[in-house]
DNA sequence: ATAATCCGTGCACACGTGTGCGCAATCAAT
DNA sequence: ATTGATTGCGCACACGTGTGCACGGATTAT
């Protein structure tokens, strides 16, 4: 049952297990027939080399530690997506675990990564204490932090994340130039600093634009049902012989929105406007198709691989904010007539 | 840079790095005295076992391989997030990779599972022919497939996965109980086993209710589009001046559908009824909702790994197939008065 | 012909951990 | 007091791989 080694090629080729080592990797002094000899031999007994023993000697594993909060997610679907494809294509093994937005799961599974020697590691929507990130400090693994919720300003920490502001922003621009004035955002402070921006620059904008502060309702949940859930229930909550248009933390919570307007019999895009957030798969799906600020969410898992690559390589690198785009669908339209003052 | 190892710890507590491992490993031969103080240097030095070097002295690494076609597919973001919480919960490491539905790149990934020497593998919708599947029982790494295209009847390899025809039948009955004489198929040969076996349990059974042969239409698409794009293609060539219902691979086509109908003023479900296969989580949330045969994916991931660790601790095992179940929302309706005969 | 160079290979160590065996010291038993 | 058992610890090896150094033989230069 025991694995061949390049000490079993050794005694096949009567040789050393040092000029097998060297054969195998292609060094120049080892003569081409002996190599040629013991490629040979490798293959027949199928010798596939042990990564273990190569880390333990290199002293580097070639190996990702990969955490997000809840893998059944579709937008963090996409951002795994795009750090496996960089790592794979860059020869990385990646480890991948759930913290179930649980930031104590999330410290803990960050030792086990150190346990198992991963060169770098990649935490998406921390949520880590000051406690725990001096902790994290201590054991000195390169870490990036992926849309991060708090500021970690450590040497041999790294950040990748988008401009919640200006999605923010665009989604205020959108909705004003189609005429509404009187609107409502719907939050979660599961993921406080993302929501925060978002709101922020919702309200700014809108501010900027004259609106009295009075016309603009935020509500913020504290649940930690389901979003989808989440936004039935916050959507349930808003006075609708005012509001015409909704801006919401995600897509999931506007797609919960949209359910509780077909419930009640609230039509969109005629009667209220809704405008989503991060662009999952089925948002240009749903009925209508939803409007909404697209975050580049495979190109996010990418760009932090490659930051995390960067780092490894001890080039020099500066954080990355990618940019949301929005996208027209048909959950926005103008606002109904007599509205707009 | 140099992480502490025992030997470091051993230095400063004056004894022998035996005597530091036993005491780690709570050996009872290593007096009370001397294993606190050793606890307590190895605190203060902030030591953090390395397990590269231990998998290397077990010869077991206590990490499991997971292959899935696509991460972003919803579907697998489920079964993923099943996988990962056994595996976490038995403290094994989880190493993951996706093959793009690229049946090379799903042997190439576990030649890469297997350098890293994973106690155990699973693999997701395995598309692997005889030649790789050869290839893959030389290495002898226990393995579990996932819903897989292929019958892999080696000892060594072990299954889990749903009863596809059973999932056809429920659907057949639904539909006819509903009225429906007039039906269609949409499927995808991307996944040409669970296609095949769903399309025939719909088949057989509504040809067992009488329904003659002419009455059925299945279309298969070979397309590599994404299957919602697939759904919105194989609806535009039904004919729906006879057609009253439409029973699809899975949800993502079925979606693809509703959509394509929506496009063009069919009336779901009044005008068609869809049923769709798996319960991805927006189904039940898309416009109307999606009548479904629902896959207990989370169940699919957790069982898959239960097994593995079945297998690894020399456990008597069989293989699982779980039974999926009907799950009756919005897009399924009677049939329209006059087509019932 | 002798010395200097080069080529091909093996020895021995390192990486960090766990453990069988032996040895010294302490303790209990006669 | 001597023997026997028990306790607490270190020596040395193993896991599989890579590499600095040395060494013998062949080739080339003087």
């Amino acid at each position: 049952m025991r694995r061949v080694s390049i000490e079993d090629i050794a005694r096949h080729a009567e040789v050393s297990h040092s000029t097998v080592s060297r054969a195998l990797r292609g060094n120049k002094r080892i003569s081409l027939t002996v190599r040629t000899r013991i490629l040979q031999i490798a293959n027949e007994l199928g010798y596939t080399p042990n990564a273990i023993a190569q880390s333990l000697q290199q002293r580097q594993t070639n190996t990702t530690g990969l955490v997000v909060p809840d893998m059944a997610d579709p937008f963090w679907g996409e951002v795994v997506k795009g750090v496996e494809a960089v790592s794979m294509h860059n020869q990385k093994a990646l480890f991948l675990s759930a913290s179930q937005y649980d930031p104590s799961r999330q410290l803990a599974v960050i030792e086990v990564f150190h346990q198992r020697r991963v060169d770098g590691i990649i935490v998406g929507d921390s949520q880590l204490g000051d406690a725990q990130i001096n902790r994290l400090a201590r054991i000195k693994v390169p870490t990036v932090f992926l849309n991060s919720q708090v500021d970690h300003a450590y040497p041999g920490f790294h950040a990748v994340g988008i401009d919640n502001y200006a999605g923010g922003v665009l989604a205020a621009q959108h909705l004003w130039a189609l005429g509404h004035r009187h609107l409502a955002y719907l939050g979660s402070t599961k993921r406080p600093a993302s929501n925060q921006m978002r709101s922020l620059g919702f309200a700014e904008t809108l501010r900027g634009y004259g609106l009295p502060p009075s016309a603009l309702a935020t509500h913020h949940s504290t649940s930690l049902a389901d979003d989808l859930r989440i936004g039935y229930e916050l959507a349930s909550a808003i006075d609708y012989t005012q509001t015409t248009a909704l801006f919401c933390y995600n897509d999931s919570i506007a797609l919960g929105a949209l359910t509780y307007c077909r419930s009640v019999g609230i039509d969109v895009p005629q009667r209220l406007s809704i405008v989503g957030f991060d662009d999952v798969a089925i948002a240009q799906f749903s009925m209508p198709a939803l409007t909404t600020i697209a975050q580049p969410k495979v190109a996010l898992g990418e760009t932090a691989m490659q930051l995390l690559l960067a780092v490894l390589a001890g080039q020099p690198t500066i954080d990355t904010i990618l940019t949301p785009t929005l996208v027209v669908r048909h959950s926005s339209a103008p606002a109904p007539k007599g509205t707009t003052q």
